[in-house]
RNA sequence: GGUCCCAUCGUCUAGUGGCCUAGGACACUGGCCUCUCACGCCGGUAACACGGGUUCGAGUCCCGUUGGGAUCACCA
């Protein structure tokens, strides 16, 4: 019977849930449901300065919309002080761990000496053979790493890392307040918690030899290990504030659907032969940390663009119609609260949805629509609303008061009537037509526009259009 | 600066020594479709960072150079 696979999403509670944490929660989630394993969810809130309640249900928000359930936790290394303060204890007492009263002034001028000296900026181990408690201050507990020999880390995806172990620091296990610090938590309870595979960014490669050391020290079989490249900017620098959105729930508001985010993501470092668009079962059933690449990804918004359009196109209208009210109301289109006939909105998003990339896109295209008047765009009045269209809108007006129920074909044979008439190509009497139901020169196709407008409002608006003429000229 | 990681079109990537005259996708672009726009379809521009090896044969293996990134906190 083989060991029961454990994974673990470990974000610190700073922040939202940014774009580089999504793809680390996601790839740990992908390999937990493609492993039929448990995805373990772990808040490391042990800095208690900048860790906030908010920033942990911004990171539960960030996952909950992006689908990524977890099968245990929250749990909050908050609540568990006495668990890491017990482990520390016990290494102090097996002589691998000391007290140090170097005060962090010291610390800091000798790491800037270190820095201009050339030198690896060490902690230099003046406390490490202490035998006796300064009086009057409360000290760290620091680890006591080994200084010879060398460690191996087995990273799934970069392979055999070997770290010489006197570049190694004795590091800071518990702070002078007598809270445990990072290093020190992420081991206690990655082995508390039977984590099996740690799958994190490679920006943690360097503190890994560190956290094996404390493996072994512990005696504590050490786990896999898995690095992820970064994702960078455009311009290679890692994501920040400066490349535009990188919180997660930022793209929620701009229109996009998580799992277009997803399957952007996913893709950024991890392929599968030439397939681009994958569903969450294709993914959960092919995700695999072999087809993961080594090298650091830029975030490319276009790229996600472009995914989230080929989403919007495939989603079903009706889930649309949902997901498109608040965005509507955002808009201004319509009011919050106010009531729609949602299959006609069905109707009218089927002729929208493959032309628009975003729902804000997709609210705006549906103004038209909703709204009782359109607002003409200048160059299209200008250009179309002329005198010599005039008669073919007033053909059209009367073709469409006799119709009795609008349907494709009958609206289609108004239009090209009305064309045949004047000897003229359909062309000549969509386009007046056009910018007299939608204010623009692009839109769906014109008959379907009748159609969703009904009537009594195209007729309407093409009365307006022909006033308009005349006024002008 | 020390240590570590990485290196195929502008970007994401396929490629695991001969299938590569290097494939796909985004973006850009020419055309088709067409009532406009979009979708879709057909085509185009565009890459193995450089230098040495190893091999009958290297994008693929090794070394070096260059370039980029990460990390070196009483942050995680």
């Amino acid at each position: 019977m083989t060991e029961e696979i454990r994974v673990r999403f470990a974000p610190s509670p700073t922040g939202h849930l940014h774009i580089g944490g999504a793809r680390t929660a996601l790839f740990n989630w992908l390999y937990a449901r493609h492993n039929n394993a448990k995805f373990v969810l772990r808040i490391e809130d042990t800095d208690r300065a900048r860790s906030t309640d908010e920033y942990i249900d911004a990171i539960l928000e960030g996952m909950k919309w992006l689908g990524l359930d977890c099968d245990e936790g929250p749990f909050r290394q908050t609540d568990r002080f006495a668990v890491y303060n017990s482990y520390a204890d016990k290494l102090l007492e097996q002589g691998r761990a000391y007290h140090c009263y170097c005060s962090p002034e010291e610390l800091d001028a000798a790491r800037k000496k270190a820095m201009i000296e050339g030198r690896a900026l060490k902690y230099n181990g003046k406390c490490r053979g202490l035998k006796n408690p300064v009086e009057g201050i409360s000290p760290v507990v620091r680890f006591a790493m080994p200084q010879e020999g060398s460690t191996a880390v087995q990273d799934l995806i970069k392979g055999v890392v070997e770290f010489d172990n006197e570049q190694l620091d004795d590091l800071i296990i518990r702070r002078s307040d007598g809270t445990p610090t990072y290093n020190l938590t992420v081991v206690v309870d990655d082995v508390d918690m039977h984590i099996t595979h740690v799958i994190r960014g490679d920006d943690h490669l360097n503190n890994t030899p560190r956290q094996i050391q404390l493996y072994q020290a512990l005696g504590y079989e050490i786990p896999k290990f898995a690095h992820l490249p970064m994702i960078l900017g455009a311009d290679k620098a890692r994501l920040s504030k400066r490349h535009g959105a990188t919180s997660v729930m930022a793209y929620q508001e701009m229109g996009y659907l998580p799992e277009a985010l997803v399957n952007y993501l996913v893709r950024l470092g991890w392929s599968y032969g030439d397939q681009e668009v994958f569903s969450m079962e294709e993914l959960v059933e092919h995700f695999s940390l072999e087809n993961v690449g080594k090298a650091a990804a830029i975030f490319n918004p276009e790229k996600l663009l472009w995914m989230n359009s080929q989403y919007i196109i495939k989603s079903d209208p009706s889930k649309l119609a949902e997901l498109v009210i608040p965005f509507l109301v955002k808009e201004g289109i319509i009011q919050d609260g106010q009531e729609l006939d949602m299959p006609w909105l069905c109707s009218a998003i089927i002729t929208q949805q493959e032309r628009q990339k975003t729902l804000i896109e997709l609210a705006q295209s549906l103004s038209y629509y909703i709204e009782e008047d359109v607002q003409y765009d200048e160059k299209a009045k200008n250009k179309f609303l002329t005198l010599e269209s005039r008669p073919l809108l007033k053909a059209l007006i009367d073709g469409l008061e006799m119709i009795d129920d609008l349907s494709a074909e009958s609206v289609e044979a108004v239009f090209n009537e009305v064309a045949e008439k004047h000897e003229v190509k359909l062309g000549k009497v969509a386009q007046p037509a056009r910018v007299a139901f939608t204010g623009i020169t692009k839109s769906p196709g014109i008959f379907d526009i009748v159609i969703i407008l009904g009537k009594e409002k195209s007729v309407r608006r093409l009365r307006k259009a022909m006033e308009g003429i005349s006024e002008n000229e």
